[in-house]
DNA sequence: CGTACGTTTGATCTTTCTCAATAATGGTGG
DNA sequence: CCACCATTATTGAGAAAGATCAAACGTACG
């Protein structure tokens, strides 16, 4: 298989809710970009900062986080490969939160300014990247209800349901099961939990026959109870409802339309 | 005084981060619209709608919010006038939480087929979405933080705090209060507490002479002290320093120091 | 082979929830 | 204007989920 090019998950992203003209699509593949390698630990982006580029997470995990004043952690998003990690600091202008990486990582940053000149000019990636932020948005809003409303199993079964098919979107797992790419401590400042709370709910959730793990190794025993216990449903993901596995352009027809594109280009 | 239109707060939120062209902010203007009238408790949008129009929050308040699977509620967010509250639904299908209405209100309905392809034509008005919408992500990543990591009288300051500083940007209120415009139940659903905790934690700040209330107005003593307890800064609100009451195009040059030279290669 | 980090476990403590009852408050019809 | 009703707010007592503290155990890796 030969090498992708790296803005290829950025495509594939945006193109995740309709597809782009053919121009925009060529335009986005010929974006400057530059590879850096993050070793596990480091940060992509710190709060505060005023990023100089637009990330693409190539190859890697990492999280967003912010920590409070009484120093606690509080991890708000999981990225995972193929994720435009930075949209959120393409057009505003100080971050307002950190993002660091879990594992080794590769990245490809891409030029503010000529990110932002490209959607000014082409509509339909700005719509796209409209699309990824409220698909973000959406995540956001299940993890607020998830920390305040669900007990601590459910909101580790939610969590390890999110990311098992949020993974499996990408084809990096299955419903079977996954390697977690989290410790228990990063799991529980994702659930607002202690991480020795979080040890004990896994072990609950594993008495129960719900999971089995070695290691960081997760197998799914029962993938609908968990679903259960988790109250989780993947509609708040809003992926299209076989998009598992999918190629690019081999994309299932979505009931989404976007109004017929005006006679440009 | 003469009645504004009632496009005027769609078109002030879409040019608070930059302004647009002149073209544009007639077309905005100009937009077809429907207005409608809501009783307290109605729903705006219901989960797993698909709207039909993108709507502005002319006069009354509501909350975006979710319902677990076991029937607890949770608010996502506060809707205060002048907010467009349906961006999130413009491009995506189906609408993955409620917007309820506390109050009375006006909305004004703009068919989103409409504002579709105005987005499309107009890449400014694309990208004063894309940053509305950046700004709504970047609270509830706070919210997160807030129900994940704070304790409870933290949690209830915070809140009361972020209200204070996004009624004051509208001219709604002043740091010295404001008429709470929710109940306490409902300031217990959107922090993840219970309603008889919220009561607690409210006369123990009361108690603590950094508020005072009769009914639902709100006053603050000591409005530092508070934003001390509740771990508030108004950064993730992505404000203006001093846009408070600020006229429409004149918005102050934002200072902010970048940490350290970044670890570039 | 030892150090660092992550996991596991036990014991105890605190915060917050639950349940339940009472008191204000606002609105309504008579 | 008053009696009545439905909310909302307040208070107390007890229960429970989860936090905290502390220690032991694995495992990876230099």
């Amino acid at each position: 298989m030969s090498q992708e090019h790296p803005l290829c998950p950025l495509l594939r992203q945006l193109e995740l809710y309709s597809d782009l003209p053919d121009e925009d699509r060529r335009l986005v593949l010929s974006l400057p970009y530059r590879l850096r390698r993050l070793d596990p630990g480091s940060y992509l982006v710190r709060e505060g900062d005023r990023p100089e580029h637009c990330t693409v997470l190539v190859s890697g995990y990492a999280f967003r986080q912010k920590v409070t004043g009484k120093g606690s952690r509080q991890i708000l998003a999981l990225c995972i490969p193929g994720d435009a990690v930075d949209l959120q600091n393409l057009f505003l202008d100080v971050s307002d939160h950190s993002v660091q990486v879990m594992t080794l990582c590769t990245v490809a940053d891409v030029p503010r300014e000529t990110m932002q000149k490209l959607v000014l000019q082409r509509p339909a990636i700005g719509i796209a990247i409209i699309e990824l932020t409220l698909v973000d948005a959406s995540i956001l809003r299940e993890w607020v209800v998830n920390i305040g409303r669900r007990d601590a199993r459910a909101r580790v079964a939610h969590i390890l349901c999110e990311f098992a098919v949020r993974l499996e979107s990408r084809g990096l797992a299955t419903e079977h099961g996954y390697e977690l790419p989290m410790t228990q401590e990063q799991l529980a400042d994702a659930t607002g939990l202690t991480s020795v709370h979080v040890n004990r709910v896994l072990k609950v959730l594993e008495a129960e026959g719900l999971i089995s793990r070695k290691r960081r190794n997760l197998h799914f025993e029962h993938w609908r109870a968990l679903q259960d216990v988790g109250d989780f449903s993947r509609r708040y993901l809003h992926l299209a409802d076989d998009e598992i596995l999918a190629e690019v352009g081999a994309r299932p027809a979505r009931a989404h339309r976007r109004p017929e594109a005006s006679p440009e280009a």
